[in-house]
DNA sequence: TCAAATCCCGACTAATTTGCTGGGTATTAT
DNA sequence: ATAATACCCAGCAAATTAGTCGGGATTTGA
């Protein structure tokens, strides 16, 4: 379990996709303009979250991306993992025998931990945030062509 | 708020302090062998540790780290925060106008989260690590010239 | 059909972080 | 005095992060 700023990168655009979920898909041209993220970078992290099956690309002129599940079923802890590819690194480092025969303790008390941080994170869904009240009132987008086309093609054109 | 083997690295360290507190300090050569860091990488990590009070050194043979606080309060969060010197990059890079005017919507639930993920961590103490069960069996080292040593000084030679 | 919008992909570069090496100095128990 | 230890620091190498570049491939509107 690491948390960066890749990490946040990726839970920010996914909460921005939660969002907007019901207009039709999110451009990446979008979150890069709104978040300040190079557009190639996100490509990148995207690639990952759509390997992960939690985002699905739509090409062509309106396409964008949207959510690979509802959003109850996307949590926190799902989209850090996606992009971060987690190694597992809690395993002692050939240095087992630290403690006079025992197991490194500490390991297993960080793993202890880690797990909790771990059941932590994957109880916080993409649901809550697009739940507040202070989402609808901001829930359509300006000045990019995107939100142009967007509000050409009402969200039920769109199939899901 | 960012998590990563730094990190890992300090909470370990603590963890491996705290277990042993009673029978005075720990030397950064005894968590080097036992957790596979550089004396060097440690003496940095201890550096930061020393200047946020959460350790405090002792100099000379039969010296070593000691907890700068009662176990209980000193949190996983503190830890954290002591290493990684988060400077705060919550704040819209520039680009506070991404919505028609309001501020940038997802980097206030970031912020949320990250609170929400600190107020968990600062409710994690090192307390509650040495109150275990398995601790005890295991809590005086071999093989070390440091556990000889303070085999020979016990806890109360050492004034706090 | 054609061009635009967009996803997709791989390689490259720059900046930052991580972790280590190796040299020191200061303090203190013996 | 000597050895053990904390403490300090400059620099370096590897890994990771962040971003760039240049090209596709696919879909859609005109």
């Amino acid at each position: 379990m690491k948390l960066s700023t890749k990490g946040r990168y990726a839970v920010t655009a996914m909460m921005d996709l939660a969002i907007h979920d019901r207009e039709g898909p999110v451009t990446l041209a979008d979150i890069s303009h709104c978040q300040g993220i190079s557009l190639s970078y996100l490509e990148q992290l995207f690639a990952k979250l759509r390997r992960a099956k939690l985002v699905e690309g739509v090409r062509g002129p309106g396409g964008g991306y949207r959510l690979g599940k509802p959003s109850h079923q996307i949590s926190v802890a799902d989209i850090i993992i996606a992009v971060d590819e987690t190694i597992d690194n809690t395993k002692c480092q050939g240095l087992k025998d630290c403690n006079g025969g025992n197991k490194c303790l500490t390991h297993k008390l960080w793993a202890d931990l880690s797990d909790r941080l771990f059941e932590f994170l994957d109880g916080i869904t993409l649901s809550e945030f697009i739940s507040r009240p202070e989402i609808k009132t901001i829930s359509r987008r300006q000045d990019t062509t995107a939100s142009r086309i967007a509000n050409m093609f009402p969200p039920n054109a769109i199939a899901s």
